[in-house]
DNA sequence: ATCTTGTCATAGAGGTGATCTATATCAGAT
DNA sequence: ATCTGATATAGATCACCTCTATGACAAGAT
C-alpha cells in the first residue's frame, strides 16, 4: 500500500531533482528523502529517478506519475484555501427562509449589514409562511429560518428575535375613527382588510376576535404588506398590520392608528435552527448579526 | 500541518457515515478514526462532522473539503493505475497464435513494430490450424489469434484484418498455361501443389472446385508455403497460394500467376479474442498495432 | 422506568516505522 | 590525489499512530 507522505517526499523531490534540496525544504534529512523514495519504488515496482551525479531526473515513469500527484496535491491546496476561505468568511453561502414581509420590513438591516460585512457569501433567500419553512429547515434546504412564534418543535431550537405590535390603521377617509378607542364590536362592523388566511398574522387576529364572540368577515384579503398599507391610505377601510412595517406612514401622516378598548395579543419573530446541526461558519456569522 | 493519511480517514468515513465502519474499512480501530478526525479538524479550526447518535454526517464546511479530497485521490488512483499499467508494458507477456504462413508472411511488420516498441513484452508465439488456435484462445492458452474468416463463435469475438487474394502460381516450365484464361477444367488437369489436408487454404479451394463439380486431388501436398513457392519455381507443377506471400516471386519474374475464367473466392484474415476476458495491457498494445 | 444496543470520545500505554545519525560510495572538478 | 556535492545504506531512536479499556450519549426495546 502505498503510503500517502511518499508522495508528497516524491512531487518535492522531483521539482527540486535533487534528494537533498527536497530534504530540506520537507524539514527532513536526507536519508529519509532517499529511504521513502526507495520505499516508494519498490512498491511500485518501478523505477522513478534516475540517479545522476548531481540530484536525480524522473523517468518516464516517474513523469507520468507526477502529473497525477501534482494534480492531486493542487486538488488538495485548492481545498484548504477553499476551507480557509470558508473560515474567514471569505466564501460560502447561507440560505435563509423567512416570509416577504419580515424579509422586507425586518430583516433588511440585519441582511445588508451582514452582505457588507462579508460580501463574498452568497445569500439565498427562499420565502415562504413559516409553516413551509420550518419544513424547509428541518429537510435541510435552508439553514435558518425566520419565523413567528410561537413555535413548538422537538427538533428545531428557537431563539426569539423581536416582538411585533400589531395595530389597526386607517387612511384620510376614516380618520374619525381615531377620536375615541374602539370597542370590538365598533371594530367587526368597519370594512376590515386583512392578509391571506393562514397567514401568521391573519391567523393571530382571527383569535383574538374569536376570543371575544366575534366571527370576523374582512372586506378586503391581500397577500402583500404594501397592498394593505396602500388601500388603507386609499379610504378602503381599516387594514390590520404590524405597526413597525408602517411607522414611516404613521410619522408622515398618511396613515392613522386606531386605538383599541381591548388590548392586541403581542406576537413575536424567532430565529430558529436545527436542533441536531452545527451551524457553517457563514450561518454563524448571519446569527451572530442577528442576536446584536 | 495536515497528515495525509488524515485525508484518507476522513474520505472512508464520510462515505460510511460511521466511524466504527471506516475503520473496519481502513483496518484501524474506531478511536483511531474518531481521534484522526478530532486532530483533522483541530488543525483546519472547522468541525467537519456533525456528530449524530448514529453516526456521523458532513457539515457544509465538510461536504466542501469532500469534494476536493475526493477527486484528488481519484488522480492518485488513476496514476496509480496508469503506472500499473506502464509496469505491465515492461514486464509482460503476451501469447499470439497464429498459423505459420501467417506469422511470416503477414504478421512479421506488426510483431516487430510491437517489439520495437515494447521491448521488455516476451512475445510467444503458437502456431496451429484454425480450428487448434480458436481451442486454445478459448481455453485460454494464448491472449489473441489470428484466424482464417469467416468464425462463427459465441464465446468469441472477431475482428476483420486483412482480405486475403489468393491465386495459382507457375514457373518457368508452365509459363505457356498464362498466355489465356484457364478453365476450371484445364486447371483441374494440370499438376496441383497445394497445403495439407484440413488447413483454411486447402480447404478453401477444395469446396471452389466442388462447386463446379470437380473433385480435385492434388499431386503434391506441403506443409509448407515457402515449400510451395519452391515447388511451383521448380516446375513440379502449378501452386494455389495467396498472393501477397509471393508478390516479391512474381515482380522480380521467378514465379507467374495464372489466370482464371471463374473468380477464386475471396478470403479473409481476423482477430479473434475471447468474448468474455478483458484484455491484458500487452496484449491491448498489441491488438491497437494490429488496427493501425 | 429501565435495559440494551450502537455509536462516538477520551485517556493512557505500547510499539512500529519514519526519521535520525553516522558513514560509505560515486562522479566530476581541481 | 584530493575535494566537493551528491545519493545510498545501516543501525539506533523516538514521535506519534494505534492500540485497549472504558466512558458518555441517544435511540429503541421491554
Amino acid at each position: 500500500m502505498i503510503n500517502l507522505e511518499w508522495y508528497r517526499i516524491f512531487l518535492h523531490t522531483a521539482k527540486c531533482r535533487n534528494l537533498t534540496k527536497a530534504a530540506q525544504e520537507l524539514h527532513i534529512t536526507q536519508p529519509s528523502v532517499s529511504y521513502a523514495i526507495k520505499q516508494m519504488e519498490e512498491a511500485v515496482g518501478l523505477k522513478l529517478f534516475h540517479r545522476l551525479s548531481k540530484g536525480v531526473e524522473l523517468t518516464e515513469e516517474g513523469r507520468t506519475l507526477f502529473d497525477y500527484v501534482e494534480q492531486s496535491f493542487a486538488m488538495l491546496d485548492s481545498g484548504q484555501k477553499h476551507l480557509h476561505n470558508l473560515k474567514q468568511l471569505h466564501q460560502g453561502e447561507i440560505r435563509i427562509g423567512a416570509s416577504d414581509s419580515l424579509i422586507k420590513h425586518l430583516l433588511l438591516p440585519q441582511l445588508n449589514a451582514y452582505h457588507q460585512q462579508y460580501p463574498g457569501i452568497r445569500i439565498r433567500l427562499s420565502h415562504g409562511k413559516t409553516g413551509e419553512i420550518t419544513k424547509r429547515l428541518k429537510e435541510g434546504e435552508i439553514d435558518c429560518a425566520i419565523v413567528h412564534l410561537p413555535i413548538e418543535d422537538s427538533e428545531l431550537t428557537i431563539h426569539t428575535l423581536a416582538v411585533l405590535e400589531d395595530c389597526f390603521v386607517v387612511g384620510e377617509d376614516f380618520r374619525e375613527w381615531t377620536n375615541h378607542p374602539l370597542s370590538t364590536k365598533e371594530l367587526a362592523e368597519l370594512p376590515l382588510i386583512f392578509l391571506s388566511p393562514g397567514s401568521s398574522t391573519r391567523v393571530s387576529i382571527e383569535k383574538w376576535f374569536a376570543a371575544q364572540g366575534f366571527a370576523v368577515n374582512p372586506d378586503i384579503e391581500l397577500g402583500n404588506i404594501d397592498l394593505l398599507a396602500e388601500f388603507a391610505r386609499l379610504g378602503y377601510g381599516v387594514a390590520f398590520i404590524s405597526r413597525s412595517f408602517v411607522q414611516d406612514e404613521l410619522q408622515s401622516g398618511t396613515l392613522y392608528e386606531l386605538t383599541l378598548e381591548e388590548p392586541l395579543p403581542p406576537r413575536s419573530i424567532g430565529l430558529a435552527l436545527r436542533r441536531d446541526m452545527k451551524l457553517s461558519v457563514a450561518a454563524e456569522g448571519f446569527v451572530q448579526i442577528l442576536h446584536r
